[in-house]
DNA sequence: ATACAGATCGGT
DNA sequence: CCGATCTGTATA
């Protein structure tokens, strides 16, 4: 399979979470490789969108990483106890992310099932290994994403994404983001993005 | 120095 | 619905 360049990157956030609908997201770890198929994904448009840490250009130790070049990771802890992984894309000065909140397991789901519930994979139910990485903090765990990962270039060798087959369009559902209240007019931009009937993309 | 809320999740 | 759990951020 084939590795996107940094152009593929070099985008808005909303055309790149489309775009990453059907990709793999790849963490070579020490426990071995894990891959997930990207099913769901939520765009984070920085200056003007409410929902975003980047809002109005909000410049801070945290989101700094979004005003860096596109094709890296940011990383951050939510609620004390989970981390959420996001890309970074447009360009350069253009605070804007790509929230990856649920991938399909495809290789390593042994280790997955471990990491996440510190248990062998045959000792899953059918739904846990459903949830094993359907939500933003699920995968990250499951995956061994944290904040260590937080900067690092997916165009190296360690966390990257793979070409894979976007869904037709007709398979690809366009809704409101989750979890955003607070964000007035935003709540009611379509940014969230997955694909039709894939058992693992979070409820609602 | 202090206060407070959050791009979540799992249990009740 | 509620609590866990802690850092980033704003305010002073």
């Amino acid at each position: 399979m084939d590795r996107p360049d940094r152009n593929f990157f070099k985008i808005s956030a909303l055309k790149l979470a489309k775009n990453l609908l059907g990709y793999y997201l790849v963490h070579v770890t020490e426990y071995g490789k894990l891959v997930g198929r990207i099913v769901e994904t939520e765009a984070y448009m920085g200056e003007y969108d409410k929902a975003a840490h980047s809002y109005n250009n909000r410049r801070t130790k945290r989101t700094k990483v979004m005003f860096g070049p596109p094709g890296h990771a940011y990383v951050y802890l939510i609620y004390g106890m989970y981390h959420c992984f996001n890309i970074v894309a447009a360009e350069t000065n253009i605070p804007q992310a790509v929230l990856i909140r649920a991938v399909e397991p495809v290789e390593g789901i042994e280790k997955m099932a471990e990491l996440r519930y510190n248990k062998k994979l045959d000792k899953c139910s059918k739904k846990e290994i459903l949830n094993l990485t359907s939500g933003p903090g699920k995968l990250c765990k499951a995956m061994n994403i944290t904040v260590k990962n937080n900067g690092q270039d997916l165009c190296g060798n360690k966390l990257f994404i793979l070409k894979g087959d976007n869904p037709p369009e007709t398979d690809i559902i366009t809704t409101t983001r989750i979890n955003i209240d607070y964000a007035e007019e935003a709540v009611h931009f379509p940014y969230r993005f997955y694909i039709k009937n894939s058992p693992y993309v979070s409820v609602r």
